[in-house]
DNA sequence: CTGATTATTTGATTTTTCTCAAGGAGTATT
DNA sequence: AATACTCCTTGAGAAAAATCAAATAATCAG
C-alpha cells in the first residue's frame, strides 16, 4: 500500500482525505506474465495503476500482435478509449512479468470526482501528460528513421527494451521485426 | 454570442451559471485569413473556440511547412503541448479564412475550475476526446497507406479537402505533395 | 536431455513513397 | 496584356523499409 501511496508524491495538490479515499477503492491484484487484465471486444472498466512489474497493451491487425503501449512501475494504463467512450475497446491489457496492480473502476472514479474535485484534477494532470506523450509519439513517428525511433526508445524509456521482445518492440515502434533485428545488430 | 452557446449544447452538464462565467470570460476576436494567433517559441496562452471560420496550427521542419491539426467551427484548438505544460510550443496556429474565434487564458481559465468543477469536468471531457482523436490519428498512421489515408480524411472531415490546400493536407497526411496529387487525380 | 516450437537473424527481392526535375495552370502585379 | 509568382501536376530515378525465404538460436514441454 506505501507503493500506492508514493505514486502520489506526483500530486501534491491531492487532500489527504482524497488520497485516502482514492486508496480505499483501489483494488490490488498481483498478475502473472501473460494474465490479461483486459480484453478486446469488452468495455474496458478498469484503470490500472502498475505498482510493481509492467503491463503491455496490444490488438491483433491481421492476426500481428501490435504494441499499443507499455506501463512500467508507477504509470498509469487503460484501454483509453473504451474506457472514455464506454464503447467496445479493440485492446487487450497483459502482464509482461509477474506484476502488483491497482485497478479501480470507472464507477468508483466518477463517484471519487464527486466528492474530491481534486481527484479530477489530479486525473486531469495525468491525461494531459497522457496527450503531450501521444503528441510526441505521432510527430515522433512522422519524422524519425526507423533507426531513429529505436535510439529514442533506448533513450527515453531503455526498461522496454530490456522487458519487451523484438516482435513487440516492433510493432510498438512501426516497423518489421527484420528490421528491427538489422538495426540492433549494427548498434 | 448565441454561437459561442450553442456550442455549450455537447456539455449539458454545465451549469448555467458556470456557462454565463465562462462566457463572460471569452474575448471574442475577428480573424482575416493568414493572421497569427500563436507562435512558435513563445508559450500559448490561450484556448481557442471557432465560432466561425477555421484555423490551422503548423509549424517548419527544415524549412517546410508541417500542418499539425485543423479546427473548424465547433472545435477548440490551442497548442496542447505549450498550453498544458507552459513552456514555450514549436506550433504556429492561423486563420484560415476570415473567422470569429473565442478565445480564454490559461490563467482565467484555472480560475473558472476553481469556482466551478462543472467546467472542469467539461474541460476534462475535451481532452478525453482529442486524447481518442489523436490516438486514431496515430493508428490512422501506422496502417493506412498514403491512400486510403487520403480517403479516411474525405470521409470523416470533407470540409477540410475544400479549406485546405494540397501542401497543407499533404503534410497533414504525412505524404508528399507529388504522392497526394497523384492520388487526387486517381479518384 | 531432447525434440518441438517459437523467436531472432540474415539475405534477396519488391513495394511504396520520396526526391529531384520540369512543365502547366491559375493568380496577382505592374 | 505581359511578367512574375505560387501552386499543382506529371515523370523518372532513388531510398527506406516491407515482404518472402531460409538459417540459426533460444525456450519450452515431456
Amino acid at each position: 500500500m506505501e507503493r500506492i501511496f508514493n505514486l502520489f508524491s506526483r500530486f501534491p495538490e491531492i487532500e489527504e482525505d482524497a488520497k485516502t479515499a482514492f486508496a480505499s477503492k483501489l483494488q490490488l491484484i498481483e498478475l502473472d506474465r501473460g494474465d490479461l487484465v483486459e480484453r478486446a471486444g469488452e468495455v474496458c472498466d478498469h484503470l490500472y495503476l502498475v505498482a510493481e512489474g509492467s503491463l503491455r497493451s496490444f490488438y491483433f491487425k491481421d492476426n500481428k500482435d501490435i504494441t499499443v503501449s507499455f506501463a512500467l512501475e508507477g504509470e498509469f494504463t487503460t484501454s483509453m478509449y473504451s474506457f472514455i467512450s464506454r464503447q467496445p475497446g479493440y485492446e487487450n491489457i497483459e502482464a509482461m512479468e509477474s506484476s502488483a496492480v491497482g485497478k479501480i473502476s470507472y464507477a468508483e472514479l466518477k463517484e471519487l470526482f464527486e466528492t474530491h474535485p481534486t481527484l479530477e484534477r489530479a486525473y486531469r494532470i495525468i491525461l494531459e501528460q497522457y496527450y503531450i506523450a501521444l503528441e510526441e509519439l505521432l510527430i515522433f513517428t512522422k519524422f524519425k528513421s526507423a533507426k531513429e525511433r529505436y535510439l529514442s526508445l533506448m533513450e527515453s524509456r531503455p526498461k522496454i527494451i530490456h522487458k519487451a521482445s523484438v516482435g513487440q518492440i516492433a510493432s510498438y515502434l512501426d516497423m518489421s521485426i527484420e528490421t528491427l533485428s538489422r538495426i540492433r545488430g549494427k548498434i
